[in-house]
DNA sequence: TGCGCGATTTGCGTCAGGACAACGTTCTGG
DNA sequence: CCAGAACGTTGTCCTGACGCAAATCGCGCA
């Protein structure tokens, strides 16, 4: 709800392009240098100067903590990738229940609606830490593609790798218990997101059991004790919208279905 | 299990390469007319003479009922778009359960998993029906989509709607209850699938308690209750692998959440 | 340093839905 | 026409997870 107080690509676009009085680096400066993104997966197989046209679009926009990229079912008038940080995906359903969908890690295209022949953004993004992205306008993407192939078949890479997850999750709902699914969601996180650190795994954001919650279908107060438990056996430990891994290994094992949890039989 | 007996699409290529006696039909015939597939959203774009050089590396193939077209973790060596007839795509977890991903409809493009970089197909898709396919090699993909960009962007946008669907699947798996998620299986089969018939909207292939058992996350003996319930008011008819949808809107109105299923309460 | 709010923990009651079991019904092949 | 199998229906029991509610903790801010 808190509705973000960055400014939106477009609005730097129109800015930049209306303001009489051009300063200096508006007009001179490029917006990004290739080297921040020249070993990307997006731009893969791309040459220096062809990476330098498509980023002459670009602007890179600075995100605070808890600010939105964009809103669930506002316009979908720019594609963004991101540079820096973690942002956190999330839908609302009809009856006002919000769902995590994803998190978003630091070189990954997103907001791509249009490409998907969506006019409106089907979830909203919001900047789990102090975040940078950058973000063109949604009317360059079928001129961007269709002059550089290899940018659609790698969107096409990323959004297949995406429904695999989410297929991957949708199976994890079907068929397995919540204890489970929670450390599915972790072990997901904790691979796309971890930092090493002596006692364990971190995860590399702010997040909350109401935010492990949404991500695994179930209530916080599920999370919690699940959490409780783990944290009593060694395998993590926790903290206010922080977790650790102590035992991934272990973990990954009770993820997989053997390891009881509590019972004492077997 | 049961392995198809259809070949599959590279076997046809291979015996049509390499078979001596090539007979009048291999040799000559194009493997499709262009009138079946003129008006697919896939070759949207595509001018006459474009298409016919698009299929003609297209052989079509046809699948009696139960066949696999494909195996899950097979190899993937080739793509399909489906002309006639119903697909049932599923999965296996590792523990074995299987669950129904989603069905596929004449139209469809599927199988693509070389173009989302996956070396094996991610799933099975069985033939619910006696179905017919068109099929390319998967190398024909890279030479199709550089030559013919809006192969990419149609193929993008197939996807990107699949995720959609998926993630709109998490959603209700999130915070639905069991009788409003099978609702809204029903119907959304009904949406793809369904054929308007006297006393309702039929879906249009052979489907157990079981499949939308698997569908929906739940047991077939629960979806067996639910369904003989809505039977008892009037919402769905019943039968053998056979459902037809009596009362859509009312069905519409249960799976939005109203409506209570039993209770008494007010 | 003390306050206040949001995050987290935890106990308890309840119930939807899964497990098990038995039976009825409709195809299929000989 | 009959046997057998696959599919579907129903009843009973039981458990895992949700809802409610209250206590507690920890961080940020003044």
């Amino acid at each position: 709800m808190a509705s973000g107080s960055a400014r939106s690509c477009l609005e730097e676009a129109a800015a930049l392009g209306s303001a009489p009085p051009v300063s200096y680096e508006e007009s001179t400066m490029p917006p990004v240098d290739r080297s921040v993104v020249a070993d990307l997966a997006l731009f893969a197989g791309l040459g220096p100067a062809e990476l330098d046209e498509v980023l002459r679009e670009a602007r890179s926009i600075r995100y605070p903590k808890d600010s939105a990229v964009f809103h669930q079912g506002a316009e979908a008038d720019a594609f963004f990738v991101l540079l820096h940080g973690h942002l956190r995906v999330e839908k609302t359903t009809p009856q006002g229940q919000q769902i995590v969908v994803r998190y978003v890690s630091p070189g990954e295209i997103f907001g791509v609606a249009q490409a998907l022949a969506l006019k409106h953004y089907p979830a909203t993004a919001v900047a789990a830490v102090d975040s940078i992205a950058l973000c063109w306008p949604s009317a360059a993407w079928p001129r961007l593609t269709s002059k550089f192939p290899s940018l659609a078949a790698n969107a096409l890479q990323t959004v297949g790798s995406r429904l695999q997850d989410t297929q991957a999750r949708v199976i994890e709902m079907s068929s397995e218990q919540v204890e489970q699914r929670v450390a599915h969601a972790l072990l997901r996180l904790a691979n796309q997101a971890g930092r090493k650190i002596e006692t364990g795994v971190e995860i590399d954001f702010p997040i909350s059991r109401q935010d492990v919650a949404e991500m695994t279908g179930t209530t916080l107060h599920t999370v919690s004790r699940i959490l409780s438990a783990w944290e009593q056996r060694g395998l993590v430990e926790g903290g206010r919208q922080r977790i650790v891994l102590r035992d991934p290994h272990k973990l990954f094992a009770l993820a997989e279905g053997r390891v009881p949890s509590e019972r004492s039989g077997g």
